[in-house]
DNA sequence: GACCAGATGTACT
DNA sequence: GTACATCTGGTCT
């Protein structure tokens, strides 16, 4: 498939965002994350993301029901971008998902570079193996910071959305697994939230 | 594989 | 004002 029928694909609707979270998540594995910048357009297909299940998972931004200016995106409609900046140094990509009022996201761990590799290595400082296998080497390669935080997926003048090219993955292809990190976070620790994409 | 430094925004006192 | 963060890359074992 070429750079432009990819980009011609049409993107995901709003709908596919709203419902519950664990299935967006996995439903995002194998889909296509498109970035159109003046250098260029990178793609990644999507192989590893984390569910982020709001107000009763410990391990979210929005537990508790924290609303702050850095999670306000969190909070309103599915099918956005939601980036936040940690560390000091480093950038994570979110899709929003559930509805106003409802904060959750899937956290977009991982992706298979599908064009604009040259790109993508450029933007990591010619690092030529895992281009993207971190959330914050994905944002790195796909150039996103703060300044998409909110950015429409399903609208492609965003500079950024997503789109599928085939059928939903099979899911003898994808494994299930707790989630990185939160193993202060009591039963959350157990949530089988994470999901990963064998590649075949 | 395990451990640790790094640089600054964010949340909370 | 201060503690710490949904990590990465380098170093050491």
């Amino acid at each position: 498939m070429t750079v432009r029928q990819i980009t011609r694909l049409p993107p995901i609707e709003r709908v596919f965002c709203e419902r519950p979270t664990p299935d967006v998540a996995r439903d995002l594995l194998g889909k296509l994350l498109i970035r159109r910048t003046q250098q260029g357009v990178t793609v990644l297909r999507i192989t590893e993301v984390e569910a982020y299940v709001g107000v009763s998972d410990p391990a979210c931004h929005t537990f508790g029901g924290r609303r702050t200016a850095r999670n306000e995106v969190m909070w309103g409609e599915a099918g956005r971008l939601y980036v936040y900046f940690t560390y000091g140094m480093h950038f994570c990509a979110n899709v929003v998902t559930r509805g106003e009022g409802e904060p959750e996201a899937v956290l977009l761990r991982g992706g298979a570079p599908i064009a604009g590799p040259a790109l993508m290595e450029a933007r990591r400082g010619g690092a030529r193996r895992g281009i993207a296998d971190g959330p914050a080497k994905l944002c790195q390669a796909m150039a996103i910071d703060r300044a998409l935080n909110g950015a429409d997926l399903t609208q492609r003048s965003s500079g950024i959305w997503l789109a599928a090219n085939a059928a939903p993955s099979p899911s003898h292809l994808i494994t299930t697994l707790p989630r990185v990190g939160v193993g202060y976070a009591g039963d959350a620790a157990q949530w089988p939230l994470r999901f990963l994409l064998r590649t075949e």
